[in-house]
RNA sequence: GCCCGUGUAGCUCAGUAGGUAGAGCACUUCGUUGGUAACGAAGAGGUCACCGGUUCGAAUCCGGUCGCGGGCUCCA
């Protein structure tokens, strides 16, 4: 594919970057579109993204929603009918200002003066219509083949939410038309994955206005959070990893002593106790803080690695919540480190290796920043720059790919975020791993050295799961809530075929449970076939056992797994079986 | 918190021009004893999110509040 290039160059374009070209060319096309149709639009930024591309423009008194999305896109297909030709121009700042100006648009005329000095300014132009950019773009409007436009929303200018809001429109392109098609029909497909829906479904879950943000955990959920909790505790233990638990409500005077009341209070929750003010936690550490200065600490202690499943409560923006994934009370899979200067790579590197052999045990893609000194933070340069390079060293030694995220780090330290994708591929950090050299600082920890001396130890916050809702929702999409059998809150569902083999089917039922196998039996007056269908598309559990006249007289068992393959056993075999499928807890 | 959209039975949704509500599934009962993705019939179930306004009359129109959805901001 041919796209033109700023310096006005044509040429052959990386197989890789098609799609990007495709798509941004689509933002200008739509840009376009919309200029025709609305005179008065004045456009901010409009880039591709991972499947398609958006375009931020200020209407004015005017709005656009999807019910103007047929007008918007029939405009586009003629635009790109009319087969444009893109050319490309550079201009001086003065000149390009004056452009921008004669043409109305104070968004990019406020975007030339945030360009560095020496910034080479280019526009690209096709039919009537100028954008300032840097391109590559297509060479005519008739190479736009396929898009469609997905939505529209809000969003700040240059991302600060004290500046004006905008309307951005979301669109998708592809090469082909095909393409399109196999996109719009996978995420149709992805949203019947939907951890809300799935929990719904299948009595994870629930939701009630009276407790918004606040999730109910039925039965089911219930059995796959402990169940994903007794696992966790078994690779803790082998880590070397102990267990506490701290008071959900403490005094306000902590949380002064902490720092999170001067960097975090407006997302807590506060109570009054006999006059007294007191904060529902909102993280673990002052609680792990106060167990370890309750006594005096040896070097040869450490590192100490107290764990703790601690129920945590903030207030989050209403706007911001979000099934399982954002939620106002969450438990933490947490622990806290406290670790001596010599141990810290060590350290970091075994947290990170566990949170990866977490990840790989449920095959989850990841990605991992690392989040820097944010703008409220507390504590000295020096320690934020230890505590920077400490993180990236281990990081180094594990030769560990990442982004660097500016500004993003915690009020006491710097972090590494892992991030998960959900079913529609938008990204939620889950693990994390903070250094921290302030907490030990404000609660004057130490511990005493092998020369006698007190020296201060190094605080390490992390977190596996990261929240275990929110791991929970995204294992939910990760396996459409076909849970691996270890997991599965019903592992066999025992199904008669008629009343003549209830009977035998209660004892095998029987016989499973003795075996500690979770099982069901649907005695329901219903057909076969009826109980097969809700067995596997509303419960999805990992196998059925079949049972008629035909099992009850071969003293056997019918079983269909989940690819509805479905043969004969024994009772004693499967049982054998799936016991260790469980004990193992195979994926 | 901000922008846009939205809120009718447990779930998924109809409800046309304002005249106090419907379907399918689920549920209950009865019949049916059925062999690998929906057996039949009957019944029960809703102050149409909430508050206020317009109107002779509001699920329907208007305002506010709350919830939910898609984003932004923020975050595990």
């Amino acid at each position: 594919m041919k796209v033109l290039y700023n310096d006005g160059h044509v040429d052959e374009c990386p197989a890789e970057e098609e799609l990007h070209v495709i798509r941004h060319s689509a933002a200008h096309i739509m840009a376009q579109a919309i200029k025709r149709l609305y005179p008065e639009a004045d456009f901010a930024y409009g880039p591709a993204t991972d499947n398609g591309f958006y375009y931020d423009v200020d209407l004015g008194d005017k709005k656009i929603s999807e019910e103007d999305f047929p007008a918007i896109e029939a405009e586009m297909k003629k635009i790109c009918k009319e087969n444009l030709k893109f050319t490309v121009f550079e201009k001086s700042r003065e000149e390009a200002v004056a452009l921008m100006e004669e043409r109305g648009e104070k968004y990019k005329v406020e975007h030339i003066g945030d360009l560095a000095d020496d910034a080479r300014i280019t526009f690209y132009q096709q039919g009537e219509y100028i954008d300032m950019c840097v391109g590559p773009h297509l060479c005519y409007t008739k190479a736009l083949k396929a898009f469609k436009l997905t939505g529209t929303s809000g969003a700040y200018w240059k991302g600060d939410k004290d500046n004006k809001m905008l309307t951005r429109i979301n669109g998708v392109a592809f090469a082909t038309k095909e393409e399109l098609e196999e996109h719009l029909h996978m995420i149709e497909e992805a949203k019947k994955r939907d951890h809300r829906k799935i929990g719904r479904e299948m009595d994870l879950f629930m939701m009630r206005d009276e407790a918004p943000g606040f999730p109910f955990f039925l039965p089911n959920g219930m059995i796959l959070k402990n169940t994903l909790l007794d696992y966790w505790r078994e690779i803790h233990h082998k880590a070397g990893y102990v267990e506490i638990s701290t008071p959900l409500i403490m005094n306000k005077q902590l949380w002064k002593t902490s720092g999170h009341w001067d960097h975090y209070k407006d997302n807590m929750y506060s109570t009054v106790i006999d006059d007294e003010e007191y904060c529902i936690k909102p993280m673990n550490c002052p609680g792990g803080v106060l167990v370890y200065a309750s006594k005096p600490h040896s070097y040869r202690e450490l590192p100490i690695r107290a764990g703790e499943i601690g129920l945590v409560h903030r207030h989050e923006l209403r706007g911001a919540l979000h099934g399982l994934f954002r939620v106002r009370c969450f438990n933490q899979d947490d622990a806290h480190l406290f670790v001596r200067p010599d141990q810290l790579t060590d350290e970091i590197v075994g947290v990170v290796n566990l949170i990866d052999s977490v990840y790989q045990k449920f095959g989850f893609k990841y990605h991992v920043e690392l989040s820097t000194r944010p703008d409220d933070s507390m504590g000295s340069d020096e320690d934020w720059e230890r505590a920077e390079e400490g993180l990236k060293t281990a990081l180094n030694e594990l030769g560990m790919d990442y982004e660097v995220n500016e500004g993003d780090g915690a009020f006491y330290g710097p972090k590494i975020d892992f991030h998960l994708e959900d079913s529609l591929g938008r990204t939620w950090q889950c693990g994390t791993v903070q250094l921290d050299f302030q907490m030990p600082i404000n609660f004057n920890l130490e511990y005493t050295d092998a020369d006698g001396t007190k020296k201060r130890p190094i605080m390490l916050h992390r977190v596996c799961f990261g929240s275990v809702e929110r791991f929970i929702g995204i294992l939910i999409e990760h396996y459409a809530g076909k849970f691996p059998t270890w997991l599965a809150p019903v592992q066999v569902d025992v199904l008669p075929v008629s009343e003549k083999s209830r009977d035998y089917a209660h004892q095998v039922a029987d016989k499973l449970d003795a075996a500690g196998i979770r099982v069901k039996v649907d005695d329901r007056d219903e057909k076969i076939g009826y109980k097969i269908r809700e067995a596997r598309s509303i419960d999805r559990v990992p196998y059925m056992l079949i049972l008629g006249e035909k099992e009850v007289e071969a003293g056997n068992i019918s079983v269909r797994d989940r690819s509805g393959e479905t043969v004969q056993r024994s009772v004693d075999e499967f049982i054998a079986d799936i016991t260790a499928e469980i004990s193992e807890r195979r994926s």
